[in-house]
DNA sequence: GTTCTGGGCTAATGGCGTTAGCTTTTGGGC
DNA sequence: GCCCAAAAGCTAACGCCATTAGCCCAGAAC
């Protein structure tokens, strides 16, 4: 006899996630969960504690997802190529789940939940940065500059912010050459 | 004998930009802008047609307000020292207002009341870009790099993205140099 | 076989946006 | 200076949402 397949934390946050990629954030609701799940709303508090506590754990799962992609886009490559594979690696990310973008917490560092995979994430960063053989605060600011452009272009370009989309691949390479000449001045 | 001060549009968006400056943008509630301009929350809907269009109005509103601090910012200067002084201006404003910043329009152009706005805006940073000569979608390109940086910058900022604030004036000063080399060298 | 626990359920509450329909104020035309 | 239409307020009500309380049932533990 198959053993009714119960109701998990993490398949919840799996419905939480279909729903947000196709209908985006503001669609997240434990209604729109629940009928997913073929559940009644209040029975998903058995396995998580609130709204706000699911999208915890749907950043958390986003942040982990985009890691191991950057992480498998940057394996064995160094110096400028590994910082294009990361770049890019960003990017298509974003493109193939715009929606799902906006989902993704922008301050893990300061939810207990997500600090982890947030540490996860910078530390890729800096791995990334490694030949360039940058120290303390160095490695830091350059850290920051490169999340802040591809942080910058994937939100305003997951949001249609760019008016017409024509000549975003040239707009990005120019932001990625732009990085790298910028790290090779100062290195 | 005092007039009643009766309500506007104008007044109702008012309210509603104290709102999110004080508590954020999740606090917007119809509710508590009728609370705050002392009237019965239906009685919104005779200045505003739903809580969909007051955000559309208080994210025009930003853009205005932005728009003007940066003019004022700019206007006189030339070249380096005006993108500078753009730059700067962005960065000055989203943390006076961080919370606002949050209820800025991402895609202006696309909503059919803000496309005046976004336009305007876009079109001060070409102006800012002008005494570099750019033509065409070079021009297009400086400005949406420009913009990738600001918004990205100001974005993880107003959330609160970087870890620590440590040193967060030294990285803004290295993405400002960052991008002028970068125009300079293209120029 | 009984018991205990975990995971489901229904019912109910309170806050929200929104609509309908009423009353009141107000400002312009005569 | 009065009248009346339109503007702007109100209360009542609806439906959707998150959340809580309390019940029930299956199945594992013993």
């Amino acid at each position: 006899m198959v053993v009714r397949a119960r109701l998990t934390t993490a398949k919840v946050v799996d419905a939480a996630l279909e729903l947000v990629d196709e209908h985006g954030v503001e669609a997240l609701t434990l209604a729109a969960v629940a009928a997913r799940t073929g559940v009644a709303t209040p029975s998903l508090y058995k396995h998580i504690a609130s709204l706000g506590e699911l999208r915890g754990h749907l950043g958390l799962r986003v942040m982990e997802d985009m890691t191991a992609r950057f992480t498998a886009a940057v394996v064995g490559r160094a110096g400028d190529d590994a910082v294009r594979a990361l770049m890019y690696a960003y990017r298509a990310y974003v493109q193939e789940h715009p929606k799902r973008y906006l989902a993704a917490p922008m301050d893990p560092l300061h939810d207990e939940l997500q600090r982890e995979a947030g540490q996860k994430f910078m530390e890729l960063i800096l791995a990334t940065l490694r030949s360039y053989g940058l120290e303390g605060s160095d490695a830091i600011h350059a850290t920051r500059r490169v999340r802040v452009i591809v942080h910058g272009f994937a939100s305003i370009e997951s949001s249609g912010g760019f008016g017409l989309p024509e000549g975003l691949d040239d707009t990005y390479d120019q932001l990625v050459r732009m990085y790298l000449d910028d790290l090779r001045g100062q290195s």
